[in-house]
DNA sequence: CGCAAGTATCTCGACATCAAGATATTAATT
DNA sequence: AATTAATATCTTGATGTCGAGATACTTGCG
């Protein structure tokens, strides 16, 4: 006997062909099953497939940043700048809480976008021990093209939901992650 | 004048105590969104979320290994092979296509985890170009019991949702990353 | 059968990250 | 004012990953 979970299947509209959905977690999951039938391994269809995406996504994003001249890293500490508003400066500290690297890391980064031309460091006015990292023309250039393109692919992927779906993920989401967010 | 999505209301049941959910993806769509009021930035609400849940599941998974003295790509690999059952032995081509890793990143994994007792490589019969890696008693042991910690962990942050949520989550979840895993 | 192309794994050098410690400056305490 | 604690950033050494190339073996084709 065969046996369908009706929240499988799917109907492709350019081709009118009933599709059954299966992605790699419906095989790991059934895998598990198998040889662990004592355990109830239900958490992982939902995080499991949170933590494939994110590959995948990741994955998108590089190629989608590539088009740019652009690294995903590099994308992360340029749009931090330019989320910031004019005039696009943030300290070191200040980036390294946005983007959860440590501060070996973000020195280096930084060094490495001022090379490029797309930072600048200048002294902190109100702390001589500080730094500002301000964003060059090019660097803001940069980040808004990148910002449109992954956009532009993101739209693609999601493309696969309808809208009232969209928001019905965001909101189940949020509800995982803000726990994390409001804690620290 | 506040405005206030009502999906973001959550009654706290313990405390009988209405919450404004908000997460860091609130916050980052609402820089763009005064940042660059002439771009739809909507997908980020889906997918900036899968990206952030996804790191700090990859911290909370790092924790619960660690009470088995596992790292994280030890997880990976020990239960690839745990779920291939009985011998429970795959060659190190179809671990890297299941962890996603380089050849070179394998060899150092099965190098390592040769040391820590917890695999062994054995010869082909098949194939002489070709090794066998074959979990020890001892790394299936620690397999099972980081799969039973890990699940309890998981359990945990989705207690913050019902079981119907759960399932419609893991349902739109699997319509983003079914194209990923059949196109490869 | 013999050679070319393909496959499986390993080796090695480059690189980004992290963690801990160093340096310089500011803030707090008495 | 002097001392101590805290803060901000940078430096350094170790580590894990990647990617290109090397090696050994197998398969396919003439």
């Amino acid at each position: 006997m065969l046996s369908l979970d009706v929240k499988r299947l799917h109907i492709d509209t350019t081709t009118d062909t009933l599709i059954v959905m299966e992605d790699e977690v419906d095989r790991l999951v059934a895998a598990w099953r198998r040889e662990r039938p004592d355990l109830d391994v239900e958490p992982l269809e939902v995080l499991s497939r949170v933590s494939r995406l994110a590959r995948h996504l990741d994955r998108a994003r590089r190629t989608a940043f590539a088009e740019h001249g652009l690294e995903p890293w590099e994308f992360d500490v340029l749009t931090a700048l330019r989320r910031a508003g004019d005039p696009y400066q943030l300290s070191p500290g200040q980036l390294l809480t946005q983007t959860l690297v440590t501060s070996g890391t973000m020195t280096n980064r930084i060094d490495r976008l001022t090379t490029k031309g797309l930072v600048r460091r200048l002294p902190d006015p109100d702390d001589r021990r500080g730094v500002l990292v301000r964003l060059t023309e090019d660097g803001r250039d940069k980040a808004d093209q990148a910002l449109a393109g992954l956009l532009a692919h993101e739209r693609e992927i999601l493309a696969q939901l309808a809208p009232g779906q969209q928001t019905e993920l965001a909101t189940l989401l949020r509800r995982l992650v803000a726990p994390f967010d409001s804690a620290g």
